[in-house]
DNA sequence: GATATTTTAAAACGAATGTTTTAAGCTATC
DNA sequence: GATAGCTTAAAACATTCGTTTTAAAATATC
């Protein structure tokens, strides 16, 4: 019979073969992209045979695909269960500035986590350019279902503002906040000699909060025309 | 003598070895990136040999850098002025969103003029990502100059803004201007099949105008602490 | 028009890539 | 403990890449 993957011995905590490949490429994929990166380098920083890559993912490719896949559903759960819960404290317990914050930092939490040693925050600055995974992947998986349930908590939470501007609106806040990733990932590869003030994350995310409010305040009270 | 470059037939109208590669160059760079571009490519295009680039560029790379060298001043420049042209209108014969619309098409026209076969879009977009620029160059070339004339615009138009705002507001701003072409990006390489909602620029920047300028405009009446 | 220099072209070079092949090692099952 | 199937490893394979070499062609200078 085939055993379920990973070392067979039963109480062995070490990773099998697939997961170290996993990680090991995950690393090394946000530190230099898909292209940047050789099987070679992955077998190698897993400590296995380059062999080891087609024999359990099919390819570079589809090994790209699996770390993707392992954080997508993830990401989309947390922000969306974010969105919920603060809605659930029930109109008036909560402002525009608390939705946004959480939505902000569940945008942007799994991305730069400090804990991990390999950020998605390039990973994912890099698949928007030179996109390697199946289109609607990240669109169906993440995009759509967060951006519908930040549509129902926006309505919900600005009923004076028309439906036709969330868009436009979702389209700012996921600006600036890919902007934050952008700007993070530059300032990691080496942007050291350029002196532009330091960033500070949660400073952004509250001037992302406060600027965005004050926009969507601006079209609900038709203060835009 | 050396004959500066270029075919030595006065009155010949058709571009050089040189020219050819730089244009060859630049709409290849702009669709497949820096390395998903090859220098045989790159020659094939423009009708030359692939040793006619080390022997007037010095590499791949040095060919990378002229293409943007060409690119770096005329944007710089196009912007810088059309913030000094909303400036000299004078106090009060000017508004606001005046400035960040101007500011915005600057921003954003070079990257996406629709006359051009290949557009910066995408390489300016890579280029975030990837650096194959020496760091300095962008930054010390464009973004630094237009950030100062961005900043003493603000401060002129608006004198009740604290000027320790300024840095997250053009964050923001260009947050969302770089978001713009991103998306274009996105959906210009294949993105057919990804319904999300078409994208019209003019709406875009309009709508980055005015969202922007209630954030500003809290900022300055105190209404964000 | 002869000579020197610049430009172009073809071929070869050396390194790196993703993948496949081949065979040896291992594990579970009988 | 023998066998069958799964896993690992080493090597080879077939491309592709940027660059260099070499020599022919073109052009300028005298």
């Amino acid at each position: 019979m085939v055993m379920s993957k990973g070392k067979s011995t039963a109480g062995n905590t070490e990773k099998g073969v697939q997961d170290r490949l996993l990680d090991a490429a995950e690393e090394l994929f946000c530190e230099g992209g898909f292209e940047g990166t050789s099987v070679r380098d992955i077998a190698a920083s897993a400590g296995c045979n380059v062999a080891a890559v087609n024999y359990y993912f099919g390819g570079k490719e589809k090994l790209y695909e699996e770390v993707w896949r392992r954080h997508l559903i993830p990401m989309r759960d947390a922000r969306i269960a974010g969105i919920e819960t603060v809605l659930l404290r029930g109109e008036g317990h909560y402002t525009l500035e608390d939705l946004l914050k959480t939505f902000a930092e569940t945008f942007i939490g799994p991305l730069v986590e400090a804990s991990r040693t390999s950020c998605l925050c390039r990973l994912t600055a890099r698949e928007c350019i030179e996109q390697h995974l199946p289109l609607t992947m990240f669109a169906d998986e993440v995009i759509k279902p967060t951006l519908t349930a930040m549509r129902t908590a926006l309505i919900q939470t600005c009923p004076e503002l028309s439906e036709s501007r969330i868009p436009m609106i979702t389209f700012s806040l996921v600006g600036q906040l890919m902007h934050v990733v952008h700007i993070r990932t530059m300032f990691e590869q080496g942007g050291d000699d350029l002196d532009l003030p330091s960033f500070d994350l949660e400073k952004a995310i509250d001037h992302i909060v406060k600027f965005s409010a004050a926009g969507i305040r601006a079209y609900a009270q038709g203060k835009i025309t």
